[in-house]
DNA sequence: ATTGCAAGTGCAATTTATTGCTCTTTAATG
DNA sequence: CATTAAAGAGCAATAAATTGCACTTGCAAT
C-alpha cells in the first residue's frame, strides 16, 4: 500500500464518518494545513502524523510480510 | 500497530535476512544513521522512509479499519 | 584476551515536514 | 445568480527529520 493509497483511504473514510478537514485536524491535533496535504497525497508525512490520523477515523496501521501475486 | 511494534518488526525481518545495517540502508537508500535509529524505536519517520525499509525487506504497509475487540 | 565486525549514540549541519496566513477554487443551496 | 462552506494551494517561518562524522559498546570467533 503506497502513500497515496493512504491518502485515498484517509479521505474517504472521513467523508464516510461525515467530518470536515477542520474538523478532523483538531481532532487529530494536527495543523489543518498538514492534513490537506496528506488527503492530497503530496508530501512526506511522518508515522505520528499519520497515527493521530488513523486513530480518529478508527483506522490502524500495520505493516506484514508481502504476499506475491502468481 | 504502533511505532514501537514496527520498529521491532524491522529489526526482526533483517536479521531473518541475515543483513546488516549497513546493507539495509545501502539497499533502501536511507542513511544508516536514520536506518539506525528507526530499528530503535527513536524518532519519527516519514512514510516515505519506511516504504523505502519495507521494499527491501519484502514487507508493505497496511492502513485499515480497526477492528475493535469486545 | 584481543581482534574484528555490527550496532548504539552525541553532536552539529542540512534538508524537509509542519505550520500559519492569505487567497483561490469548487460545490452545494437558496 | 449570489452566498456560504469546504477544500486546494502559494509562500515564508519554524520545528523536526535526515544525515555525516566520530566515538563507544557489544558480541562472536579465533
Amino acid at each position: 500500500m503506497h502513500f497515496n493509497d493512504i491518502s485515498i483511504l484517509i479521505k474517504n473514510r472521513r467523508k464516510i464518518l461525515r467530518i470536515t478537514q477542520l474538523a478532523l485536524s483538531e481532532m487529530a491535533g494536527i495543523s489543518l494545513r498538514s492534513l490537506k496535504e496528506i488527503e492530497r497525497g503530496k508530501g512526506n508525512p511522518t508515522i505520528n502524523s499519520l497515527n493521530k490520523i488513523a486513530d480518529i477515523l478508527g483506522l490502524e496501521i500495520n505493516m506484514e510480510v508481502k504476499i506475491i501475486n502468481k
